[in-house]
Order: C-alpha cells, then sequence, then structure tokens
DNA sequence: TAGTCCATGTAAGATGTTACATGATTCA
DNA sequence: TGAATCATGTAACATCTTACATGGACTA
C-alpha cells in the first residue's frame, strides 16, 4: 500500500471524516461504507475496527458516553480535540506528485471532506495544487510514450493512453470543481 | 490489498509479463518498473524480491542458468510452463463487477500484457466485457447519486462525480480501443 | 425459550513499505 | 586499493483480507 506519509491510511481518514459529521458506532461507520463509493477504501469489519482502535491508541476519537461496564453493545465514537486537529492537517496538505502518481483516490477522498470543515477559497487552493501536479505529471507521461511507445505492444499502448486519459479527465475535473465553486457554488452538474 | 482472487497479486503478474517477454533478473524487473508507469504497481526491492521468491516457490518461474554455486551475482529468471499457463489463465479470465469497482488499475494492467500472448478476437471480446461491466456499475452509481446526492456537501458531490466522470472514460476509452484493434490495429492515437 | 439479527471483535495469512545489510564488480 | 555502484536480499512494521468467534437484544 502507498501510505503517502500523513500518520494514517485512507481508511482511518475516511473514518475520521464521517466522525466529523457526528458520533457513530463501529456498525454504524461500516454500514455508511458499504452503502457508499467509501467501500472502495474498504468496508470489512476486519478492517474498520482495527482502524478504530488505533484511532483510539492515537487519541483521535473516544467513546462518545462512560462506557457501559463490561458492555459489549453499541458503542458510538466522536472526535476529539486532537482528533480534529489531525483531520485538519491533514485536510489542509497540500497535494504532492507523489499523491498524484500514487494515491489520486486519497486526493479525491481529502477533497470530498473539505466541504464539511474548510471555506471554499481552501477548496479552490486544493484544485489549482492539485491540477498543477498532474499536469506536471502528464508532460513525464508524454515524454514516456514520445520515449517508449513506439516499442509497445498495441494494447500496451492502450493501456498506457487509458492513463493519460484519466489524468487528462482529472484535470477538466478540476477544472469544473473549481469554477462550480466560485460561481453557482452549489450547483449541479452540467 | 482488494486482491481479486486470481492466485497472485497485481505485482506478481506484472512481473509475469514482463519475464514472458524475457528473461530478466530481479535489478532489470526493478529498473523496468521504476522507468515505467508499472511503478504504480510498486518498484521497490523489498517488494520485488519477495515476489520473485513466490513465483518461484509455486514454480512460475526458474533462473535461466544453473545456480552459480555460491553466486551472488546477477540472476535472470524465466517462465516455467507452469508460469506460462498461470500468466495466460490470468490474461484469459473475463473481467468481473468486482475487478471494476476495486481493481480497475488491475484489469488494465491485464489488457496491457494481452497482445503479446493472445490474438485480437480475445482482446475484442474483453473490451467489450470490461465495457459491460463498467456500464453495469455506471448504473449503479448514478441511482446511488438520484439516492443520496441531496444530502451530500459540494465538495463531496464533485468528488462522488469525479468517479464517475473516471468510468464513463474508461468506456469511452474502451470504445476506442475496440476499435482501433478491429480497424487501423496499430494505428497512434487521434 | 429458541432463533435471528445486531454489534464488536480476533486470528491467521498475504502483501506492501521503509530502512538497512551484504557480497560482487568496476573504475579511478 | 579504495570508492562507487551493481545486485540481491532481510527485518521490522503496518495494513488489509478472509473467516470465524462472541455476546446482547429482539421476536416468534
Amino acid at each position: 500500500m502507498r501510505t503517502v506519509k500523513t500518520g494514517g491510511s485512507n481508511l482511518d481518514f475516511a473514518l475520521l471524516g464521517l466522525l466529523h459529521q457526528a458520533a457513530r458506532s463501529g456498525y454504524d461507520l461500516r454500514k455508511a461504507f458499504t452503502a457508499s463509493p467509501l467501500a472502495h477504501f474498504s468496508d470489512s469489519p476486519g478492517a474498520i475496527y482495527p482502524a478504530l482502535l488505533r484511532l483510539r491508541r492515537r487519541g483521535w476519537i473516544e467513546p462518545e458516553h462512560v462506557t457501559p461496564a463490561g458492555g459489549r453493545g453499541r458503542q458510538p465514537f466522536r472526535l476529539t480535540a486532537r482528533g480534529r486537529r489531525a483531520f485538519l492537517a491533514w485536510l489542509a496538505a497540500p497535494p504532492t506528485r507523489d499523491e498524484v502518481v500514487y494515491d489520486v483516490d486519497g486526493l479525491v477522498l481529502r477533497f470530498a471532506f473539505m466541504s464539511q470543515a474548510l471555506p471554499v477559497p481552501a477548496l479552490v487552493r486544493f484544485q489549482r495544487a492539485f491540477r498543477q501536479e498532474v499536469q506536471g505529471y502528464l508532460v513525464e507521461l508524454d515524454r514516456f510514450l514520445r520515449g517508449a511507445g513506439g516499442e509497445m505492444t498495441p494494447s500496451g499502448r492502450l493501456a498506457f493512453e487509458s492513463g493519460i486519459e484519466g489524468f487528462r479527465g482529472y484535470v477538466r475535473w478540476s477544472r469544473r470543481a473549481e469554477r462550480r465553486l466560485t460561481t453557482g457554488e452549489g450547483r449541479s452538474a452540467p
């Protein structure tokens, strides 16, 4: 797993992001994951409960109520002050080239949670920096294609082009996102 | 890691794919990875050498020459007959919904290696099945958007749209791929 | 009270990351 | 011969997967 060192996996921050909205139990979180594209970042109990344990040990989340003695029932968690800080620090981190190359999904996840905690200008800044990095990487990819493109098999070349197209798509998306953020604000897709 | 049970990780098959072209040493493989988008599937010695060991233990690859006694030098590997069979089985596996959802990159990797081992009609079949699954998943995603789209924050919605756009991009790519495979055959991008 | 679902967890295994170790080769 | 770099690996650690375990609550 390409963990772009932020002090936690994408799953960790996805959980943090949901808990930032409202206190929830592990079961609730799991359901929220399963029923949404967040499932992409894992939705098995064997991943979520250990992740919650990690977050507790780090002091980023805590049980909402005093633990009911030898209780085994539903146990909602909420962010601690430190957890909130960690979440905000993650949100505010500028996108890097490494993240673009190895973990775009993580970047999109980050952006997904921004509206709940950061003002619009911060989101716009994110999109501009993101686009910058993606475009820089596209230059690399184009250079590679000009260099080694001749030796590729037909399907190899097509696969490579799929990657390029994907990143071009991110550039278009980013432009559209910035436009929507700065104008209509909450408008839906064209 | 979402390993869509095929009996090996994407890294394993990426290595197998390169060795299918020609015998190479771990060092060569690593260089090939580092210098290409295959790096996406990892390029650290700590991943590649253990992976080669696994492939050896499975009887999928073997040293090209008799091991030079207590040798520590360059050691090229080549596919065994079983390794070739495993590689072909992987290549020929039809794309599943699960792979589309959790491991598109693996599917593109698979397609990338197809030209070296399968005839064009097989590639066309792959693209059709792939498109079918992607379109099916797009229906799910659209349904989700209509259902939960109202409660999303602006950036949450944008992030979700990014996912949808990505898959639409795969559909377009797949159409173009099929066209190029069935007509011009080796033509470059428009 | 028996069965079913809710809810939390654990155990074993696979794979990847970072960082370091080590032996051979080459070249100044 | 000393330094760089080639080439292979290992150790410690983190995270995820699958599969199973467990206990409480609700309902027939």
